[in-house]
DNA sequence: TGTACATCAGTGAACGCGCGTTCACTGATGTAC
DNA sequence: TGTACATCAGTGAACGCGCGTTCACTGATGTAC
């Protein structure tokens, strides 16, 4: 049944959340389309009222996931140990896209790559503004490695099977980072 | 037909070397069985004769491939020089099995997952040799910084589509990780 | 060493399931008067 | 403001394709004598 327009723009927004949340945890190959639809509350036969194709989806999903662009205006070494904790390693769901599927995206061609590379630069130049460092260049040397490091760090915490190499990955990449800048 | 006994060690052999290759250039749910098997000059169904399952060859192929043990007696700052290269971002099929797959193993479950938690280890222990400082702590926190830093940042720049943006990457982590060690 | 036969690696057709996508239908919304 | 009707968001069955897996068959290997 048809149903009131608000309510078409709350369920838009509801699959993208729900597409997002998804894609983070099981990556995109691993999420249906009629998943994400009852995640979202609703069947999968209305999903292309919505969007052209899955791809669509993924791109609207990523697009609207970084558009947040939660590093704006926060200390470097604030970001990189809330980055680097275990509460984000746990939560794959509702944490750090590029961590979870930038190695899946970095594949891929199109808009999805597209979206991810001006996040990226985003991230590096919100960074370069609080980054430690005299001079502008050494600003951006920092941003970029401590971003390098956040990512790198949460993947390899995420790998480990093992809790405690885990929890080291973390403390003693973020003390790098903080030495290091 | 059957084939001689040094055939069937070849040409399993030549299945998990092109599995290896194909799983990191396409990540493992975007390569088929028979991809696989043709990649190495059979065809598909001569498979289940050498593996019980794709997710089998999975983990056999991710053995083989994080059995080589590239770092082991290598200078942590020569190895990220030719870690950050742009020839190495450029080889996603015969790079770093950690780069190309760790976000996706660190999803799931069971033997790719212990299989790449014990060459986390053996990289770690190797670098935390060469890596430089004043007391073995610090030592393990430049080996474990700079993994981090390593995997982060040829992830990122894979994932940029510009290619400029891309070889900047690779050029301040690599200045990053050698200011900081 | 040579011959006869059992073994079994490899082939390619086939199966069954899951997924992206389509479509006829339903019934609430929202508009025209 | 109220009524009649056209619109169209959502439903769920169905389609078609690709993939992992199975299987009957083939013919070269390797063993027994």
């Amino acid at each position: 049944m048809k149903v009131s327009r608000e309510q078409v723009e709350a369920n838009r927004g509801r699959i993208l959340d729900a597409a997002g949340r998804l894609f983070r945890e099981r990556g995109f190959e691993g999420v249906t389309v009629a998943e994400v639809m009852q995640a979202a509350g609703l069947t999968h036969g209305g999903f292309y009222g919505y969007f052209k194709s899955k791809d669509d989806l993924i791109a609207q999903a990523l697009a609207a996931l970084m558009g947040e662009n939660k590093a704006a205006s926060r200390d470097l070494a604030d970001f990189a140990a809330a980055y680097l904790a275990p509460d984000h390693r746990d939560d794959r769901a509702g944490g750090c896209g590029v961590a979870a599927l930038g190695a899946e995206i970095g594949r891929g061609t199109g808009e999805a790559r597209a979206e991810m590379t001006s996040a990226l630069r985003r991230q590096i130049d919100g960074f370069s503004r609080t980054a430690p460092g005299a001079t502008p260049e050494a600003r951006r040397r920092a941003a970029i490695g401590s971003w390098s490091a956040m990512v790198g760090g949460v993947i390899l915490a995420r790998m480990s099977d093992d809790p405690a190499l885990s929890d080291e990955v973390l403390a003693k990449t973020r003390a790098f980072i903080e030495r290091a800048t």
